[in-house]
DNA sequence: CGGGTTTAGATATTTATGTATCTAAATCTT
DNA sequence: AAGATTTAGATACATAAATATCTAAACCCG
């Protein structure tokens, strides 16, 4: 069930960020850039940057920095993104609807072909330039259009049943948004998101920070 | 800029899934939940989920497990969800547009009071039943409603002027989904949620099953 | 042109996280 | 009721990730 083992998870996360300030430094003009300045930006130490870098096969110059360009190109290599991957996304909610809007996943070789929802109403509009198609047309599209990639927005409850038919369809890789563990074959990979993770985090900081200072009273 | 060292990670980021799933399950009618199904569930090993637990100060009855309520109790409480936390979102593009109409942030004691946008066409709307404020009112929004979160849903190249307003007029918490780290004081806190990075370990599991595999050609 | 400064990259160390082993408590089975 | 099974929780161990230390290369400044 998506059980590829992937070390350099924290490296890996790091890598789109990277990915979009370099993007932005180029277009600002610039051509070389230093572990310092990306540490600045990335909140942490310089050594992780160079490590995290070093994934990529690219190697800088001592006392000079990394070509920017050679980076964008290696990060992008590294992840696949250089080529187009096509995806569908089911479950046309506010999260989906959300997805099918960011332009930059283009950025990262990902196109969002058609959003399927099992809202009738929803069928056959069109949400942000992509067809809004019904559930039950998503099998014949996945395999007509040879999609490989999945983003799943529906509710919980019904995740497991929606998986099921893109694993039929022949999809292999699943970004899921929907907090449930799924079961799938092994050839296929899983990726769960969990928004509310974030918010668990910042709100355990938050309890941390009045711990330690607890001298404010408003 | 919100360099509040916390521990356990992982641990905190798991901790909203188990507690998505024992609310399912109470409502199912289940009072007692045994290790080996909640592992089930997230798909990791049961002494993980035992140690998750324990953060919470929970204890389980051997050769039972856990009751449900207690869990719960315990989870809400360890992450501060059991006190309403009022918040405003800023930027009510398609991602800030998504979380305002997320229902499950009640769970989590999150009440988004009102999103604000600069764009004066949709000021004065109301969008999924939360007013869209101007942003120049929200200094005062926030000072009077004292609010003591944001979410920050506008582009980056915006996010720190944004944030820069939200500290001066007294937030604390900051939600930060813009792809930048933000600067701000030392009793500010902040979590950079960085949605692209699960892509990216998608891609590479992706890569990484291909490469192992590597008789699949289609 | 020579010494100080910046910086990449290798190696070593520390810290965090996940995994295994063991013990004792409760339940189930017969 | 006695032994087998399930399970929590403690302790010990292994792996992963972040951090520190060192060396050498390029640059800057005088």
């Amino acid at each position: 069930m998506g059980r590829v083992k992937v070390q350099k998870m924290p490296t890996i996360r790091r890598l789109p960020t990277y990915l979009y300030r370099l993007n932005e430094m180029r277009k600002e003009g610039t051509s070389i850039v230093a572990t310092p300045e990306l540490a600045r930006y990335m909140d942490i130490g310089e050594i992780v940057v160079r490590k995290d870098l070093s994934i990529t096969g690219v190697t800088g110059q001592p006392g000079v920095g990394y070509k920017i360009d050679e980076l964008i190109a290696a990060i992008r290599e590294f992840l696949g993104w250089n080529v187009e991957t096509k995806a569908v996304l089911v479950g046309a909610g506010s999260l989906g609807s959300a997805l099918i809007g960011y332009d930059g996943f283009e950025e990262y070789g990902l196109s969002i072909i058609a959003a399927f929802d099992r809202d009738p109403a929803k069928a056959g509009t069109v949400m942000r330039g992509r067809p809004v198609i019904d559930m039950v047309e998503l099998e014949g599209f996945v395999r007509n259009h040879k999609i490989s990639m999945g983003i799943l927005c529906v509710p919980a409850a019904v995740a497991q049943d929606i998986c099921d038919i893109m694993v039929k369809s022949g999809i292999r890789s699943i970004w899921n948004f929907a907090n449930v563990a799924l079961k799938v074959p092994a050839d296929v990979i899983v990726q769960r998101e969990v928004i509310a993770g974030g918010l668990a985090l910042l709100s355990v900081k938050r309890l941390r920070h009045f711990a330690e200072t607890d001298d404010e009273e408003e």
